[in-house]
DNA sequence: CTGAAAGCGCTAACAT
DNA sequence: ATGTTAGCGCTTTCAG
């Protein structure tokens, strides 16, 4: 049990051995103010010659940080929120602090059990993505909270709470306009969870860019790879034109890439694709696959930077007026699913593996 | 500051409440061992009235458990250990842990001074996934930490602690003798960070089965897309005969994916393609990629069960006896970069998702 | 079986 | 500027 305090020496120790009184030593650690600069030598010597740190219980149970922030996500392993997890992590230990995460499982009683759980040990703030509209009870307790809170990947702003997001709307528009301006007149939306604030978004821009380009938008809701096989038969047969697909997000490219195989589609001559989000084999794919990608670290880091800034200034829980959320740009990734020139597409590339890569390729064509 | 204890009933209240002794509540709490059922069935009305939570934070200031494990992963993103810490959560879940996951970026002074810090906050347990040799600083800390520590995908055997690994030797024997059934004189192996645990064994398993089978093992260390594209080079132009490759892991195939399609190489006519851990779009790929796959969320599970026994037998530090890794079973996943029968390898497939894709296969087909 | 009392290591008044 | 003191909420002897 006691395990923790073997040998570990504590601050009535460094007290004692710099001969000060313990409050010196805590006046010392927590930033130094008030401290004759002589002690201040003194009590950091013994410091050092302890090899002292302090006990964050202890600190935490007497009511002053605790140093651990918690996130909750709905799932740990996606690869969109492990993402943001990486970049919290490393703006909370810049801080010193730990992380604790929690996946929600996208189940609000969950998020609130989670919450609970992570007061009582005393977190400093929370990170909380959660893209689906909040039950009552969710938003009273994140309402009767205090703690510092902010939103990721989906708004808090109802609830005047900060928040993190990508501009959906924008990258959706960005994507849809980049089809349209390849040609094809049908351009049809696909994905999957409409519920989804990040999904509402998306189709929503799809839906603007195609009012604007007097194009008759049509959205497609599948959950599966059946789904997406069906979807595709059924627009495949409508016509023998080409036409082109927006992605709501990679789970659903990677659906549709499955089923365009099975169907032996050309792409993009029959069917061309944009995707929201990038995904770790997007490059690898045949035909690689163009999408808008979503800054995700900066996201991370964005939202755990405004908690620590929060933290700093003792802002806990919702502020009066309603908090805009910070919309994070897109950016549109053209590889040649979309309809883009291979050739053209790899000339622009402009970074280095890709121009690395250009060079080898050179090099292999001339010996083959 | 004091933002915690808002309205937070504690113990006393309990106490009072159910006009018994501090001490008895908190008995009553930690089994109920030693208290009568008329004033157990008075406190647990009390705890409900004031919907009572104990603090974490006091309790484990006081030398019981923290309620919170630690983890150290290589990254945090990546699939693999991303995958572990969600099955390790699952666990921890159930015993009413938090987990905190720290990032080593495979740096053994990263582990040390995460390790203290972990001790700062009390955890009860800790996992470590570290698969490069550790320094000697390492395995000292380590040694002198009374604390439960379990190893994930590397070994800590020669600590006399506890692991969980995937049998890396098997798997890799597996894929080789696979790949050499299909008739490939030659198979070499690529691998990227020859110095990982992991690695060494999957390239052991390899030239284990090459020698069984009297061919010659060949095994090449690459570290990005252009060594890949070298590599292939190298071996593609060294005769016309179609050879296959056993990728070390999931980005070692990716950057042979990607080199392979630069190259405009047939899979699997002039190479065949065999990789260790399974990856998320391996079955989207042009072929759809054969791979080992790792139990990845039963290595996690069983690791983590492990620490919890542990804590519960208050099992501490090092066994004196020497503790034997826990390996558990990969399982080859036949897609066709082996050179599998696209056909045969769909009527194997025994999961629903196949299944059904089957049958929608051929739905589409006759109406095409 | 039960309660009173003594801390766990630290911080924050409150004196000085 | 510095020391003394009183807890934070809980567990745990130690007497009954």
């Amino acid at each position: 049990m006691a395990f923790h305090s073997r040998n570990r020496s504590k601050l009535s120790d460094v007290a004692r051995m710099a001969g000060v009184g313990n409050a010196t030593v805590s006046r010392a650690l927590n930033g130094g103010k008030n401290v004759s600069s002589e002690k201040m030598e003194r009590i950091s010597a013994a410091i050092d010659e302890l090899s002292y740190r302090p006990n964050r219980v202890a600190r935490s149970l007497k009511g002053a940080s605790s140093g651990m922030i918690g996130m909750i996500v709905p799932s740990i392993s996606d690869t969109f929120f492990s993402r943001c997890a990486e970049a919290v992590e490393a703006v909370a230990h810049e801080h010193g602090s730990l992380l604790v995460v929690i996946p929600s499982h996208e189940n609000d009683e969950t998020i609130i059990s989670g919450l609970r759980q992570l007061l009582l040990h005393h977190v400093d703030g929370l990170l909380l993505a959660h893209s689906t509209p909040h039950s009552r009870e969710l938003a009273a307790e994140l309402r009767g909270l205090r703690l510092p809170v902010v939103g990721i990947d989906g708004p808090l702003t109802e609830l005047g709470l900060p928040s993190v997001v990508c501009q959906n709307f924008r990258g959706a528009t960005l994507a849809t306009e980049h089809l349209l301006g390849h040609g094809y007149r049908k351009v049809i939306h696909v994905q999957v969870k409409p519920a989804l604030y990040t999904m509402c978004e998306r189709a929503r821009g799809y839906v603007a860019a195609m009012k604007a380009a007097r194009a008759r938008p049509t959205t497609e809701i599948i959950a599966n790879r059946e789904d997406a096989l069906a979807v595709l038969k059924r627009h495949v047969g409508a016509g023998a034109e080409p036409f082109g697909i927006f992605a709501g997000n990679n789970l659903t490219a990677r659906y549709l890439c499955e089923a365009i195989r099975l169907l032996g589609l050309a792409v993009p001559q029959q069917v061309a694709l944009l995707s929201f989000d990038d995904f770790d084999l997007a490059d690898t794919l045949h035909p690689p696959t163009s999408v808008v990608e979503q800054p995700i670290d900066l996201m991370g880091r964005t939202a755990a930077k405004i908690l620590f800034e929060r933290l700093a200034a003792a802002v806990h829980g919702p502020e009066g007026r309603p908090t805009p959320a910070i919309m994070l740009g897109p950016r549109l990734v053209l590889r040649e699913s979309c309809g883009c020139d291979p050739v053209r597409v790899r000339k622009a590339g402009q970074d280095d593996a890709d121009r690395a890569s250009d060079s080898l390729l050179a090099a292999v064509s001339g010996s083959g």
